[in-house]
RNA sequence: GCCCGGAUAGCUCAGUCGGUAGAGCAGAGGAUUGAAAAUCCUCGUGUCGGCGGUUCGAUUCCGUCUCCGGGCA
């Protein structure tokens, strides 16, 4: 099949701070385009500040779906995303709209373009009695089940890896069949099914030197303190539906704001630790990045930049 | 001015009964299948403050100087 005679879409990521909202808006001042937002934390409501969401006003003139679509005290996953972004990119694709992917969510954009296994949902009772199974008996107790059960996945899952042992136990238990298994018939499956139906352009935007992401992200993250993130957290803990636990409220600054106010640790401890967690999000986006085939970069200081994608875009006939 | 502590990795500090040193944090690289802004793995040479002395050998002991704490005047 000639990908240029499917529709187009474009996928904009990158490292936070790096200015890839201002990208997207760009292009939505050109062309009509959907967007939708790439990135686990700005689906919260009430978490606005510490995600450097764009404004209300923003919002407003350039709508952007999958902001703001859950409580804190609710979790998603990358399967909501990829079936949630398949629906809105039809959508847009119907109206003759390009859909224009923007975040830094890098498993979301891995799912919704390799799909998934069918695998169950996480079961909220199976995970709390892992928890107490693992704080009891200790997690070594848990990798060695899984060894019996799924030996290629403990080969796989680190013996410290308590997220991902505790998972693949819950797929175990919950469906009666291993993940192992749940993703070779994933594999065998794959060459039956259509590939992500659009003609997509990736691009990735960041500061070529690290050390200017970093100054960016210090700069950032004082702002969202002078604009009143402590407040913003502050709010969120006197919830009493909210915990530490959630995966919410383990977002890069919202953990460390919500210990600092427990009194964990002083002011400028829980600054540095906020910067510091914000930077090594960043590196870890970066490593996705790097190993992600066919993608255009863009330098975040580039004034030509939009020229180059706009260039690129012409190029793979998604824009004429 | 005198007395007592300090001075070791980017930061906080441990240590070497004399054989040139190691933790945490930070940083770098990597993994990543329903929590992913999560979770996890790997990576530690630095005039051991300066100068001199003792010694086969000093970051370690001695002297002296500098700087930083604290105390006494």
């Amino acid at each position: 099949m000639n990908t240029q005679q499917l529709p187009g879409a474009i996928f904009i990521m990158g490292p936070t701070a790096s200015g890839k909202t201002d990208l997207a808006i760009e292009l939505a001042q050109r062309f009509p385009c959907e967007l939708i937002s790439v990135d686990s934390a700005l689906i919260y409501r009430g978490m606005d500040i510490g995600t450097a969401k764009p404004s209300a006003e923003v919002l407003a003139a350039f709508p952007h779906h999958l902001v703001d679509i859950i409580d804190p005290v609710e979790s998603y996953s990358a399967a909501q995303f990829r079936e949630d972004a398949l629906a809105l990119m039809a959508q847009a694709a119907a109206k003759a709209r390009v859909p224009v992917l923007v975040g830094g969510t890098m498993l979301y954009y891995k799912a919704l373009l390799e799909g998934l296994a069918t695998m169950p949902p996480a079961d909220a009772q199976v995970r709390a009695a892992l928890d107490v199974r693992a704080t009891e008996q200790g997690l070594d107790v848990l990798h060695e089940q899984l060894q019996q059960v799924d030996p290629e996945s403990a080969a796989r899952i680190h013996p410290n890896d308590s997220q991902r042992i505790m998972r693949a136990l819950e797929v175990w238990l919950v469906s009666g069949v291993t993940m192992t298994e749940h993703r070779l018939r994933q594999k065998n499956n794959q060459q039956h099914r259509a590939q992500l139906p659009y003609n997509v352009a990736v691009f990735a935007i960041a500061p070529q030197q690290r050390s200017v992401l970093h100054q960016r992200i210090e700069q950032r993250f004082q702002q969202m303190v002078e604009q009143g993130f402590i407040d913003e957290v502050r709010a969120l803990q006197q919830r009493d539906d909210l915990h530490a636990e959630l995966p919410s409220m383990r977002s890069v600054g919202y953990r460390q704001v919500w210990d600092y106010l427990l009194g964990q640790y002083a002011y400028d401890e829980m600054l540095a630790k906020g910067i510091a967690a914000t930077r090594q999000l960043a590196k870890r986006q970066f490593t996705w990045l790097r190993s992600w085939q066919e993608l255009t970069w863009l330098d975040s200081l580039d004034d030509n930049k939009l020229a180059v994608t706009l260039k690129t875009l012409k190029q793979s006939s998604i824009l004429q």
